[in-house]
DNA sequence: TTGAAAGCGTTACCAT
DNA sequence: ATGGTAACGCTTTCAA
């Protein structure tokens, strides 16, 4: 059996709210009976119970984390931020894989307010808010990472997707294309929407127009990619240019392309979202918009953790600034041969 | 405040033994009892404290899952597939980032220990036996997965590294490679040990001696593969082909003959180790080792469940099958210019 | 079929 | 400086 602080204390000859203010470090107690305890502690290599600790009140340092998926690789780098970070600040991570569904996001959500975690990062679309806003009420620290719900009160780590269209759209407007394709994810994604709404308006604003036959909605993976461009390059008229909204979508624009024998960036020039692992590893490399994942999910945990102690009420709207990473997937509009 | 047994007992006019009854539905409680109780139940949105039934001896329903790091793909996969299988079974799932330190793993244990989890899966290289033996005293149900520790006596879950090693060298000798090269993980890495020993097995078999000089003991990293490809290349004599022991190496590989201009496969073939979706990603596409990361994960968790209601004693090592991806990053090795 | 009460391992308040 | 004890929310045994 694993000791208690009865065992320590019996041993100590002290009583056991002695040792749980040793372990504490609170109320006054002698030195000599201080190393005294701490000396027992360390041989019957006692633990003290978080479960019985949380019982009394005091917290779990545990965190809820909801992701899509944390095989995407853009959910497995923002995840290992949080946990980095959580991991730092003494709390552990709770890992919740969500497919968007909303139905498991309400069963994991369950889940953890009974495991009385003593918060949940956000990284997951919810379509009905009143699941955010049940959670709100009971009063559970929140945070929302790289995801809004505009109509909530709640805190939120973004980086500026509207910017980051525009950043996407500019980058090729400024090579000379003029012929211009998306792959946006579901609408219901905020992200998606505002990338697109940044970009779209780029254009707009620059004279250009957009041909809504080149807009593709997709889901979020490499084959939804790779289907949407085979279909957006069978055409007669083809875009010279590629926004796609993430990077899992372009790999599958990628691969698209090779199968049709189409030179990136000769021929088309692809960009995308989010500058994951997979943007550099590509051939040819992905140019990419960068959201700074690290910090972000660094920025979630402190802002939760902050809200867990109690130090904060207020709840801010964090926006990062993205960036455009130029690699080769993007290049100058050839007109020679159109 | 959240609800209580407290709340719900007295608003349904019974005692808090009869609702925690209905709620475990142990003992004979009148289907009208029954009835009443859960409709307060409902109504009060009343959610049971797993740490307060945890408290009096239950289950905590939660795993702690080791990793070296989540967001290398190979782990962020087998992370998804236990977290789904935990899930299905009712646990909860706290993800550790390692980065095979034993001080951090130690940290993450005795985190784990104090939140009472019910089991640990470990899928990160430990050095020091004594970490593990220490928890198999304290009886902890352990799942080993994609790791090994020989000399401990543990469940584990593992693919056939030997055997992918030897599935290897014989598509490379298959495809007439004769001076082939060896990008390793530390030699600490069970599975990066025994993937070599299969592959240098089978070409000693085969009659065909490898070259010492052309091991490369390299981290985990596509940085650590690029570096020490640049270097097996920049040399005056080449080998024809490369055996990477893992996609992140193998991508590595690819970027360092990219630099060089040296053409995949015409006139260097890879052969990597894992498939994750960096495999199909690259361009080429990698040949590659497969291993069942989905069943894999299962299992591990259906075995450490089974442990942990102690339906099971005996510890098994349960071997997969791994499986040659022949994709493009291999051909067959043409002498016309040597 | 139901309930009273002890117990799980802590914390915190109030005494001493 | 230290200790007694109630309380946290639940499960379980035993009795009624």
């Amino acid at each position: 059996m694993k000791a208690t602080i009865y065992d320590i204390a019996k041993e100590a000859g002290v009583s056991i709210a002695t040792v749980s203010k040793v372990i504490n470090g609170k109320g006054r107690i002698s030195a000599d009976t201080r190393s005294a305890v701490f000396a027992i502690m360390e041989r019957f290599d006692f633990q003290p119970s978080v479960i019985a600790s949380a019982l009394t009140g005091k917290k779990t340092f545990t965190l809820g984390l909801l992701v899509p998926d944390v095989s995407n690789p853009f959910f497995a780098e923002i995840a290992r931020a949080i946990e980095d970070q959580g991991h730092q600040l003494g709390y552990s991570v709770v890992m919740c894989n969500t497919d968007n569904k909303d139905e498991k996001i309400e069963r994991y959500i369950s889940l953890l307010l009974q495991k009385s975690v003593d918060g949940i990062i956000i990284a997951t679309g919810i379509e009905k808010k009143e699941i955010l806003e049940q959670l709100l009420v009971k009063n559970l620290p929140i945070v929302l990472i790289a995801r809004e719900m505009p109509l909530v009160a709640v805190e939120t780590v973004v980086v500026d997707d509207y910017a980051g269209g525009c950043l996407a759209a500019a980058h090729l407007l400024e090579l000379g294309h003029k012929e211009i394709a998306i792959l946006a994810e579901s609408q219901k994604v905020s992200s998606s929407r505002e990338r697109m709404r940044g970009f779209r308006q780029t254009m707009e604003d620059a004279g250009v127009a957009f041909n809504e036959k080149w807009l593709k909605i997709c889901d979020y993976k490499v084959e939804d990619g790779r289907i949407n461009t085979l279909d957006l390059l069978s055409e007669d008229s083809r875009p010279t240019a590629i926004f796609c909204c993430n990077d899992l979508l372009a790999v599958g624009s990628l691969q698209a392309a090779k199968e049709l024998q189409i030179n990136i960036p000769s021929d088309l020039s692809i960009i995308s979202f989010d500058n994951t692992i997979l943007a550099s590893v590509t051939n040819p490399t992905l140019t990419t918009i960068a959201q700074p994942m690290e910090q972000m999910g660094k920025l979630a945990v402190d802002l939760i953790v902050e809200h867990i102690k109690g130090d904060k009420k207020a709840k801010q709207r964090t926006v990062f600034r993205p960036e455009l990473v130029i690699r080769e997937s993007t290049a100058l509009h050839t007109t020679i041969l159109q």
